[in-house]
RNA sequence: GAAUCGUUAGCUCAGCUGGUUCAGAGCGCUGCCUUGACAGGGCAGAGGUCACUGGUUCGAAUCCAGUACGGUUCACCA
């Protein structure tokens, strides 16, 4: 049989991931098994695969395929989210490619767009999830804006409105100009801006001396909106404003000075100019004071009527033109260079506007409730730990959720206008004309009835994830929610801790009265080499669908996983994923030459091969319990490598190298049964990583019926672990290492055999092995190392091959003399140790012991060392 | 400004309740190796005052305090 010496991924992928769907092998139905469930963070419906989607999806399969291996009934759901704001802009865009205002649109007309838009991209992300091996069960796939959800927002909607959890008012909200809708103090990024301080001058009314005060802001445009001036009662410099009145500049308009200790005597002059309408502490100010309002913009940014001269002017050219206006009229005292924060919105990175306008909101205060202990004793456990000082802090100072949105694209807000005002919560627009004719003392029409326009915040579809893709808020009581939730883990990023993960435990408790996840592992993000994240607008971010071509999906899951511990930064480099493809091919041609042995029922079985067996049985189990504690504290990386380690190291370089049999012979039976069992082993541990190549190889391993696979095989069990065994083979190691060591500085070549001489204790259950590995004709004891052979220690013990060549005397007796001042050392510090009394008194037991024992091994060796110094110089 | 996490080999990271799993792993690097699974490979090596300064202790990479530098999150100083 001919195979390739090079595994070529990309035509065994898709026969597999085919084979699986065929099958029917993600597919979960509830039945008398453990659960296992996992909701996929949705998507985007309209975005493409990024790397930070590779690693959250690797992770995720990685988790429920080794579930669904461990005979647990593992359901992973997959879907998408309609992500308002984003899609909403997409089609505008697209639109306005097209020469279409949204505004020239009806809201009808617009939706028609925008779920055009939907269909045609929608989904992209899902079929590149599947180039990935993602192990979703399909026909589960869910959409935040499909029918099951929609009425589960809905619902929620008009539960909590009826529990009093969610109110309208006005209040002061983080507008966008750009994107023209409301966001959630989440959605809001703080940057640092480098920006000016203006010093302006505002006369006092009717002041004959012509004294004036001095404002220090950074909006000069907002002076237009300006109510009142605020310092500080005990500031003795603006005493002098007490009781007056001031002229806002430009527009000569009048207002009071009002005394207020929020305002910081040091900052800037200590007068602080008051617009309400505009900056969140002034209104708060304008609360307390009843101060009037005066919103001064439109919603895009541009300034209104109220705005003078000025109106229709964008915001930041009018802050360019009033720093001109106000020179000229020399009410600029100064202007200095100024750094402050300054909002911006996360979705269009436009410059965030506070303005008074009327929204809905859900309070957060009882609900954050039982969300908070959840997280705080361990109910809900966090991978890192760390991100529970995080959501600790959030949840502490948890502030009402703005959930409405001034736009069309995700779920109108069931909330009906009543003709003369007032309005009504309810699922449909009947429901809402019944409950309406109960409420009203007039005569009204179902068409009277005018449904709120805005739409709810994505997030508050997303935070019922959990049980909205089990359709468990409309039918709370049924068989898949009763079963599947709560669901065990959430992979997803840090970012999104407080949109979304926070959210979804508080609905959880709301609405299921149990968590709704075990444990969250955060990922880290995805950087490149210099640091930076990866994103489309820096076009740092490598072409997933390219690497997978490239290396091979298996391989980029590898990549993607050897480096990144929970909660990390990965800084991204395709080597790794060359790692990854070159671990394939290691695999691959492990598997040629297993299966390229002719095997001979009439040969007995070598002693050296029956004492590998036995000792890989041994260290299988060691790495099967090894893997058990690494996947229960989440370190996949770690157990990654350790796979990669006993694959490549203790399999490939140790076992097989031992029980490969001599050119063109062949194998026994026994020992070749025992290696393909090996095989098998190592296919199930490795699957979970890397589903394509290990489920191409296991199904060749032996003959497969049709409908087998090796994704719904089992996980092999921790046999018994015999320590001594495992130890032995470590200084089997050593001693063929060493003569390894000395061919190599003495050049000798592989095929001369040589002989080993060993003065000490030494178990000689092993020599067969040493001496396939090393080439030997023989192996025995000897009193002492015999002249003219190169020699080097494993513990105590000296092992030595003569060699026919003269040797090197010089450079022997320099290593030795290393060795021996080296050890001196060593017994020095030792001995310094056991003559402290404070030492011996204090420390523990077996800690003294261990040290006498070290005394004791350095000073033989010692004895060795100088021994062999001395045999030289004899000679 | 506050909170929080971190700093160990060229890079990415392990190192749990102080003492032989204490100075580790993978990659990279260096040298040698052409027939026999694999050069996308084999074998053997080199690489670190564990950020700094004090303290606790018989003993500190590990515990404590401070400093420096990074990261993350939160915050209304105009």
């Amino acid at each position: 049989m001919e195979i390739a010496s090079k595994y070529n991924p990309a035509e065994v992928e898709s026969k597999w991931y085919e084979y699986w769907i065929k099958n029917n092998l993600f597919h979960s139905e509830p039945d008398e098994r453990e659960p296992y469930t996992i909701v996929i963070p949705p998507p985007n419906v309209t975005g493409v695969l990024h790397m930070g989607h590779m690693l959250n999806n690797t992770i995720q399969d990685v988790l429920v395929r080794r579930a669904r291996m461990q005979g647990k009934n593992a359901c992973w759901v997959p879907g998408t989210d309609h992500a308002s704001i984003a899609t909403e802009a997409k089609v505008v865009n697209k639109l306005a490619v097209e020469g279409i205002k949204k505004s020239d649109l009806t809201r009808e007309e617009f939706l028609e767009h925008a779920w055009d838009w939907t269909r045609e991209h929608g989904g992209i992300i899902l079929q590149q999830l599947k180039k990935l091996g993602a192990s979703c069960d399909w026909d589960r796939t869910a959409f935040t804006m499909d029918d099951i959800r929609s009425e589960s927002v809905l619902k929620v909607f008009c539960d909590l409105y009826d529990k009093g959890l969610i109110y309208r008012g006005v209040r002061m909200v983080n507008w966008d100009p750009k994107a023209l809708t409301a966001l959630s103090d989440e959605e809001v990024i703080h940057k640092e801006v480098n920006g000016k301080l203006y010093y302006l001058r505002y006369m006092i009314e009717g002041d004959d001396e012509g004294r004036y005060a001095v404002v220090a802001t950074t909006r000069p445009e907002t002076i237009m909106g300006d109510t009142a001036m605020c310092i500080h009662p005990d500031d003795p410099k603006n005493a002098f404003l007490k009781g007056k009145k001031v002229i806002v500049p430009l527009v000569n308009r009048a207002i009071p000075v009002i005394e207020d200790e929020y305002v910081d005597i040091e900052f800037g002059t200590g007068c602080l100019k008051v617009t309400p309408a505009h900056d969140v502490n002034d209104y708060m100010l304008g609360e307390k004071y009843n101060l009037p309002s005066i919103d001064i913009f439109n919603p895009d940014g541009t300034l209104n009527e109220n705005g003078g001269r000025y109106a229709g002017m964008d915001r930041f050219d009018v802050r360019k033109q009033i720093e001109k206006d106000l020179g000229e009229a020399g009410l600029i005292e100064k202007t200095e260079p100024y750094t402050n924060k300054v909002g911006f919105s996360e979705r269009t990175d436009e410059a965030i506007e506070p303005k008074l306008s009327m929204q809905w909101f859900l309070k957060m205060e009882d609900l954050a409730k039982p969300a908070a202990e959840a997280v705080e004793n361990d109910t809900i456990r966090f991978f890192p730990e760390k991100y529970k000082n995080t959501y600790r802090h959030w949840m502490e100072n948890i502030k009402d959720w703005c959930i409405s949105r001034q736009l069309w694209w995700g779920h109108q807000i069931p909330a009906y206008f009543l003709p003369k005002g007032g309005y009504v919560v309810a699922m449909s627009k009947e429901e809402a004309f019944a409950k309406a004719k109960q409420q009203v003392d007039y005569e009204i029409t179902i068409d009277d009835l005018k449904q709120d326009e805005d739409v709810l915040d994505t997030w508050f579809s997303s935070w019922l994830w959990p049980i909205s893709v089990f359709n468990g808020i409309n039918e709370p009581d049924n068989k898949e929610i009763n079963y599947y939730y709560p669901t065990n883990d959430l992979v997803t990023a840090p970012e999104i801790i407080f949109f979304w993960v926070a959210r979804m435990i508080m609905a959880g408790y709301e609405y299921r009265k149990e968590p709704c996840f075990r444990n969250v592992y955060f990922t880290g993000i995805v950087r490149d080499k210099l640091g930076r994240k990866m994103s489309k607008s820096l076009g740092n971010s490598p072409d997933p669908i390219e690497l997978m071509e490239k290396y091979g999906a298996d391989g980029v899951r590898m990549g993607m996983l050897l480096t990144s511990p929970a909660g990390n930064d990965l800084p991204f480099d395709e080597s790794m994923c060359e790692q990854g493809r070159n671990f394939n091919n290691k695999i691959w041609n492990a598997f040629r030459l297993v299966k390229g042995w002719e095997v001979d029922n009439n040969t007995s079985q070598p002693e050296s091969s029956k004492i590998a067996v036995e000792w890989f049985q041994s260290k299988l189990s060691e790495t099967i319990t090894e893997l058990e504690d690494l996947f229960s504290k989440y370190r996949l990386s770690e157990a990654l490598m350790l796979l990669y380690k006993l694959f490549w190291d203790e399999f490939s370089s140790w076992y097989l190298e031992i029980v490969k049999p001599a050119y063109q012979q062949p194998i026994d039976s026994v020992t070749y049964e025992a290696t393909l069992s090996f095989f098998d082993d190592l296919l199930r541990l490795l699957h979970p990583f890397m589903p394509f190549i290990t489920e191409e190889l296991w199904q060749a391993l032996y003959n497969r019926e049709e409908g087998e696979s090796l994704m719904i095989s089992f996980q092999p069990d921790a046999g018994d672990i015999n320590k001594d065994l495992l130890s032995d083979f470590e200084d089997v190691k050593h001693i063929i290492s060493g003569i390894r060591t000395i061919r190599l500085d003495k050049n000798i070549p592989n095929k001369e055999e040589l002989e080993l001489d060993i003065a000490g204790i030494h178990t000689d259950s092993f020599n067969s092995i040493i001496s396939k590995m090393c080439n030997l004709t023989s192996i025995k004891q000897v009193s002492e190392k015999q002249a003219g052979s190169a020699g080097f220690l494993v513990g105590t013990t000296e092992y030595s091959v003569p060699l026919s060549e003269s040797i090197d005397t010089e450079a022997e007796l320099q290593k030795l003399e290393a060795e021996l001042s080296y050890t001196e050392g060593f017994l020095k510090s030792v001995e310094k140790k056991l003559s402290n009394e404070k030492f011996v008194q204090n420390a523990k037991p077996e800690v003294v012991e261990n040290e006498r024992k070290k005394q004791a091994d350095a000073e033989s060796k010692i004895t060795l060392i100088k021994e062999n110094i001395a045999s030289i110089y004899k000679k």
